[in-house]
DNA sequence: TAGAATTTCCTACAACCGTTAGGCAACTCG
DNA sequence: CGAGTTGCCTAACGGTTGTAGGAAATTCTA
C-alpha cells in the first residue's frame, strides 16, 4: 500500500514533543520538517498547513491530557478533586508547551460547519472529554445538574487561572512559593464545591 | 529638532489596536506598517524589532488596564471586588486582543537584567500596578499580610481562567449563559475572601 | 518475477515577513 | 539661509509558508 514513513500521527507527536522543547509559537514547519530530517514541502503530505498543524497538535494534546487525567483520578469528593487538579497541574508543568497547546486555541464563534478541519473536529471532541472528567469531579461532590455547569465553570476557570499564572512565572517572584498556595487553594476550592453542593438541597 | 512623523507611542497604541481588530499574533511588523501608511523598515526607527514591539504593547495595555481598572475601583469588600473584576471582565470584552497581549506575555526565569530591554521593564513595572490593585481589593477586606498574598493568587486566578475560557468560547455552548454565572462566581469569591479574612483573627 | 499502482519525498519556485544598510528629503534651530 | 537632526525611503538578504510537478521506493497483482 505505497512506501513506508512518515504519518500524519508521528508528525503531530513529534510536534507535540518540539513544543514541549521550544515553546508551542516556535513549533513551525520548516523547524518541524527539519526535526524530522525531511524537506518542508513534505509534511504537506500529512498536515494541510500550519493552522491545520496546530489545531491537530491541540487535539492530540487534549486527548493526552484526558488520558493522563483520567489514569489519575480515584476517589471522591476532596480526593477526587486534588488527584483531578494535581493531575492537570502535573501534566502542565512537564509539559509546558502542550499545555499551552490546549489553551492557545480559540473556536471562532460563528464557525460553519463546512468550513471546519477535521482537526477542529478532533479537538472539539477532545475538549468535550475532558469537560466529562471535569463534570465527574462536580458530581461526586453531590452537586445537582442544576447547577453542575456552574460548578464545572468555577473549578475549571480557577484551576485553569492558577496553572496559568503559574508558568507565566507570575507567582515566581513572592514568597509564600506557588507550591505551597496550591493546596491552600484547593482547600478552599473544596469549600466552595462542598457549599455548593449543600447549600442545593434544602 | 527633526521632521514631524511617527513616534514610538503612537506606534504602539496603533499596534494595541490593530491587535483587537485582527488578533495579538496577527500584529506584525509590515501589517502594521500598512496599517499606518509606512514602509515596514520605517517601524525599526521606533521599535527595536517584533519582540520588542510585543512586549511594548504589553506594557502599554497593562498601563491602561490599570488605568481603567483602578477608575472603576470604589467601595469596599464585596462591593470593591465587583468593581475590580467587572473592570478588568469589561476590558477584555472590549478589546479582546489587548487583553490577550497581557497574558500572551512570558518572563523567562533567569532573565538578566543587562539583556532585558527597556520594554520588559515597563511590562514588569505595569504588571506590578497591576498586582497592587488586587492588593487593595483584598486589603479592603481585611486580610492580613500572611494571607494576602495568597488571596490575591486566588482571586487572580479565578478572575483571569474564568476570563480566559470565557473568552475562548469554551462557555459558549451550553446553558446558563456566561452572563448569569459569573456574579455567582464573584459572590463565591466574596465568600471566600470573607472567610480567609474572618479565619485569621481568633 | 515483471509491471502497475500508490504513496513518500524531493527540487524548484513564488510570495510574504523580519531585518539591516545606506541614502534622500523634510523640518527645526542658529 | 545654512547646518544639524530626524523620518522615511529603496535595495537587498535570509527565513518561512505554500504550490506544482516529478523521481524514487514499496506493495500488490498478473
Amino acid at each position: 500500500m505505497g512506501r513506508p514513513g512518515l504519518n500524519r500521527t508521528a508528525v503531530i507527536a513529534a510536534a507535540a514533543d518540539l513544543a514541549d522543547e521550544l515553546g508551542f509559537d516556535a513549533v513551525t514547519i520548516s523547524v518541524l520538517a527539519r526535526h524530522l530530517g525531511v524537506r518542508s514541502p513534505t509534511l504537506y503530505s500529512h498536515i494541510s498547513g500550519a493552522t491545520d498543524l496546530r489545531t491537530a497538535v491541540t487535539a492530540y494534546v487534549l486527548d493526552e491530557l484526558a488520558d493522563t487525567t483520567s489514569r489519575a483520578m480515584a476517589g471522591e469528593g476532596r480526593d477526587l478533586l486534588v488527584a483531578y487538579a494535581d493531575a492537570i497541574r502535573d501534566f502542565a508543568r512537564r509539559s509546558p508547551g502542550r499545555y499551552d497547546a490546549t489553551t492557545r486555541q480559540r473556536v471562532p464563534p460563528g464557525q460553519a460547519r463546512e468550513s471546519r478541519t477535521d482537526s477542529v473536529g478532533e479537538a472539539i471532541t477532545a475538549g468535550r472529554r475532558n469537560a466529562d472528567l471535569a463534570l465527574t469531579v462536580v458530581r461526586s461532590y453531590g452537586i445537582a445538574e442544576t447547577n453542575d455547569t456552574y460548578a464545572v465553570r468555577l473549578m475549571s476557570s480557577l484551576i485553569h487561572g492558577y496553572i496559568t499564572l503559574e508558568m507565566a512565572g507570575t507567582f515566581a517572584h513572592r514568597e509564600p512559593t506557588s507550591e505551597t498556595t496550591w493546596p491552600a487553594v484547593l482547600e478552599d476550592l473544596d469549600r466552595t464545591l462542598t457549599r455548593i453542593a449543600t447549600a442545593q438541597c434544602h
